[in-house]
Parts: structure tokens; sequence; C-alpha cells
DNA sequence: CTTGACCTTCCCATCATGGGAAGCCCCATC
DNA sequence: GATGGGGCTTCCCATGATGGGAAGGTCAAG
């Protein structure tokens, strides 16, 4: 089916990892050095874009690069113990519903919140009240938050 | 209660925003600058507590730094119509739900897989399996992922 | 005056990803 | 054979919010 050996532009185009990450994975350990041309082209066969493929899988999934590093190493040894994939798998779980847990409360008080404010042209304004507010609990835990990307203007 | 002015390891004490933080808000002007001693020491009043702790605030309900911005110049502006406020919260909700579906995209998918897996001494896995299998979709959108948080070895 | 706690600035690391520049390579077309 | 365009190489920089740490100045208590 495919060319016995590829570019790394077309192995990204295969495997749905950008070449600049499959470089990075290379330069970071993830993967092994590519085969290179003699212009010193990267070239990657069937065997590499499994690999890649499997990365892409386990990124969709949420592993971490040193996770995935794991998930690898357990994938090429064919004497593993399915136990220690499924440890990695449950403690990604853990990570997930934790992460899951923790902005699922922020909604639910936005939520709360939005409801309460009218939202038209008057000032009041329970969110802001609640952001002013001086009682709020000190909340220990680490912070996975961000992303509303708005213009600071 | 509480004195006229305040060193900034104070201030971060009273408010639960690290000193490292004050200064990194005040230097990208989420923060006004400071007021200086002499000795070019930075001092908060009860004003200054009060806006760190709505950012501390706003920060653990998920808003990223240029929402808080925004947020704050509403505050500010006792004139403000609550329906500036409502829809920059109502952005962040939607962030956060987009966010939570994803993750539990994720979650369940992982949970699946784990279930099957017997985590045993046995090689056979079906969690590598899926890792492996070449016929998963693009999945095109963006990524929120990471934080398994294992060594590479 | 010493000591220790605190402050200052500056640099670096995170985590995964993309943007872009400068320069080389390869192939097709004229 | 020259030329052009696109792909490849490496290197640097930015993201977003946070912490760690070094080098050096300051303050207050002893």
């Amino acid at each position: 089916m495919s060319a016995a050996s590829l570019t790394i532009g077309e192995a990204a185009r295969r495997t749905g990892v950008s070449a600049k990450m499959i470089r990075w994975y290379e330069a970071t350990g993830l993967l092994p050095p590519a085969a290179r041309s003699e212009a010193g082209y990267r070239h990657y066969g069937e065997a590499d874009l499994h690999t890649l493929r499997f990365i892409r899988r386990a990124r969709d999934l949420g592993f971490s690069v040193n996770a995935i590093a794991d998930l690898l190493a357990l994938w090429r040894d064919r004497a593993r113990p399915s136990a220690g994939v499924k440890a990695i798998a449950q403690e990604q779980i853990a990570n997930l519903r934790r992460r899951i847990a923790e902005m699922e409360g922020m909604a639910r008080t936005l939520e709360h919140l939005a409801e309460a404010c009218c939202g038209d042209a008057r000032p009041d304004c329970p969110i802001l009240d609640d952001l002013a507010a001086g009682d709020h609990p000190p909340a220990p835990q680490r912070r996975a938050r961000g992303m509303t990307g708005r213009g600071a203007g």
C-alpha cells in the first residue's frame, strides 16, 4: 500500500501528528532518532507510522508524553504484564475525573451566579458581588484553569 | 483591623495570592504599579487587598487573566451594564462545559478499555490494542490534555 | 553590629504546541 | 542548464500561569 519510506511531511499527513511534533518527540527521546537520507532528510517506514499513530491516539486520550513513554515501552515488550498498562490508564482516569470535578464545581457556581444576574443595562450584578465578597474559602488545591481568551480591553 | 500598609508578603498571606503572582500581575498590567517605600518595597492598602481577593476568587472560578482584566474594569465602573459581566461569565461557562465534555469522553473511553483489561500478569491488553489500532478518527479539535505525571523510565 | 527574615530583580522550568526565519535540497518545467 | 516553488533542516521565540532559585539590598530584633 504505502511507500517504504516517507518524508516527515508525508508521515505527518498520514498519522495526524504534525511534523513539528514528530521532531520534538524525537528531540525529547519519546521517539528514537529517525533514519536520514544523505541530505539529512528524515525518513519513516511503516513501523514508524504505527508508532506515531499510537502516540496520536494516546494524546487524544489525554495521556501526558511521560505516560506515553511508559505505554510505548510496555507496547514494545510483548511479555509485559497487562497490570502495568491498566495502572497507567487508571491513573489517567483518576486525573481526568479530578479535573472534571474541579471544573464542574466552577461551572455550577458560575451557572448559579449567571442565573441570578439579570444581564441588562443596570449595574447591579450578583456575579461581581460574589467576586468582590471577601468571605471565600482559601481553596488550597492545584488549579487547572484559564482559557476564556478575551482581549484585555 | 488591618494595618494601613502591608508588604507584599503580608498581602500574599491575607489574600491567598502568592507574592510571585502579585508581582507578575503588576508586571503584566493586570494590577497598577504598587506604591513603594523609599527602599523600593511594595506596599498594599485595604483597596489593594480587596482587588487581590477579587482576582483570587476569579482565578478559582477558572477565569483567565485576560477575562479578569475585563471583569476588574467592569467592577470599577459603577455604571457598567450587568449584561457585560454576564456575557463574560457565560463565555467562561461555555469554555468549562466544552472542556468537561472533552475530558468526559476521554475518561469514558478509558474506563471502557480498563474494564476490558484484566490487569494481571498476562500480556494481553485491550488498552494497548486500542492504542495500536490504526482505525481511529482524526479528532481535529483542540486538545486539553496531559498531567499523568509519571517518570519516563 | 550581627543575624535572619524579608524584599528586590532577573533567569529558568514547566507542558505541548505552533510560528517564523535562514538556509539547503529536490523535482519539474522552461 | 537555470530557475522556481515547495519541502526539509535547525534554531529561536511565544504561549499561560505558576514556581524555584540566585544575587544582592533592607529592616527589625537581639
